[in-house]
DNA sequence: AATGAATGAGAATTCATTCAT
DNA sequence: AATGAATGAATTCTCATTCAT
């Protein structure tokens, strides 16, 4: 008879939160049940462990970024520069202001020593993210150099996005985004 | 029984280990014994909790790296250049060839939200590192821009050990360190 | 499994008895789950932690009393010595035959002077049995004198449950609600 | 080589005063080692465990009872009134002023029922205790009357200690005293 | 005689998980 | 679908006790 209060979706979306703001380890299921406005066994009839929400939440997460981010680097009638631009103005607006940082990092540095199953998922979300990115400098740089400079720059957003949480201050993110803006430019001009 | 068996450096320096490896909340007090060749309960005559424990090693860690690592920054007969090579040459053999990464940095990202103690700790060790970076660029760069470079490099370095940690390759810290390198020469070509 | 076993109340009225006869610390919450058919870690969806147990067992003792036996003194239409009956009939029927004595009594001695929690609740409850005594007394001895002899009746009653704890003798009690009745007979005499 | 600390009078005294402020339970030889300025080891070169510690704290203090107060009673060459009057200055000498009250009613509430080598210990106390109160009774009420009466003190003094300890108001054990006085005066005038 | 280290048993508490309603 | 009760294993921590120095 009881209603249903929330759906799959609502419940990847909520933990994400959650387990982006505390970590695997230090969130529990009644911390997540609470945020959706359920009792801990509820979550059950939707996941069926703690380790499947987190694989779903990560997968839920990679599925987002290929649609609204790393497709980004595809369209075919944008210049690197635009592409550039169009990321960075999506991805400060999904971090600025948040506390939470980069769940796909903070899980990967918490995780993948100890769960096989979510290193191969963060794994494959990383290798696309700098596949994405070295698509868009390919066309300056080679496709060998692309792939050097784009490490770099997930190196560098992820390393801005560690000092954000610990210092509190967005600028760096902002700044590593002025960096790889420049890579796009400086191109242009040689 | 009653002959000692560890010395308090002893536990920090295996905690710091596990801690590295598996995380603050998913390392047990008794893996923990368990490495030093104690039970559990022992590990207690030494430090009074699990908190107070990876503060100690989070203290114990900053000292070293003052000692042996930010102190290379601040050597009067050094350039630049040499500075850096030596930072580098140092920080390649910490880290190459573990899979652990940097402790603070992973700490830092697991725990700085939850934990206020650790928070502060980590924040001042992540501090001295960028002032010990600053104080090398500085006679090339300046002030400001010193400061900028050095968080620049310090989120560049922690960004590529977070990637070495995904995809077990140490290439991502050798090349981040060869960007760091370009910078000091590229001054002097100037 | 996840068929109730037992209510709040049950857990509270089992754990009564545990804490009565063993003492707060020396009471473990194995001790308490055993007494009510549950596992130790089931008690905690009823009660917080061991301290809040015990508080709420004060309290629903000092309520029980407060239904039961306080409001004896403020019937209207008993005189004192037929007040003092009833509560003497309610008192015997509680504590005769059974070797455990007064909890309140008991857990006050034990964790009033390390407990502020504890010593609140207990010192409210002490107040409003001397209070009730108090009533009875003050139609034949005023309201000043009714409260010493009050603290007086209370501290006999106390001192004789120790006694009977001690020695294992019911005796002590009965003898100590005679003098209590004296003081009700000897001033309709006068 | 070390140099002898204390003496086992010291630490039975000093683990008496601890006792008796926080019970028997929640004492650990920790607490005790700290008051007498040792570390915890070194209390088992003096007493071979708690239990046994604990055992020769209630016997001490029974010897001194039967020493300082009990013996009282007995003194030939004094009247019963002033054999009472010189316990009673004793006694509160002893208990006003302290919040500890009485070490051998707190222990024997908390331990009587599940340490069978204390509450021998302790119910041969009390026994003597009320046999040096009836024998100053004795010669005014008889020996049966006297015992009598002598629990009732008894069971007073500890009921009074009680409440003071609840509510931390030596006005108990002074009107409890004063009653058993009357006791003794009341004869007199007869 | 005192220390300081280590023990190991047991305490309170947490938590992922199960399941009958 | 959701609940709420119960589980049981794991976790942190405490503490009486032992023993080599």
């Amino acid at each position: 008879m009881p209603k249903q209060k929330v759906t799959a979706e609502e419940i990847l979306r909520k933990s994400m939160k959650v387990f982006n703001a505390k970590g695997y380890h230090n969130t529990s299921m009644a911390q997540i049940a609470d945020e959706c406005g359920l009792l801990k066994g509820s979550i059950y009839h939707y996941f069926k462990s703690k380790e499947q929400l987190m694989q779903a939440v990560i997968e839920y997460l990679h599925q987002k970024y290929k649609e609204k981010v790393f497709s980004i680097a595809y369209q075919p009638d944008l210049t690197s520069r635009e592409k550039l631009e169009e990321y960075i103005v999506f991805s400060e607006n999904l971090f600025i202001g948040s506390n939470d940082g980069c769940l796909m990092g903070n899980i990967a540095l918490e995780t993948v020593n100890t769960n096989a199953n979510f290193a191969k998922s963060l794994r494959a979300f990383f290798q696309e993210w700098i596949n994405a990115m070295a698509h868009i400098f390919e066309v300056d740089y080679g496709k060998q150099r692309a792939l050097e400079i784009s490490k770099e720059c997930v190196a560098e957003i992820e390393g801005a996005l560690m000092l954000k949480r610990v210092f509190q201050e967005d600028d760096y993110l902002h700044k590593a985004h002025q960096r790889i803006l420049q890579r796009g430019i400086k191109t242009k001009q040689t």
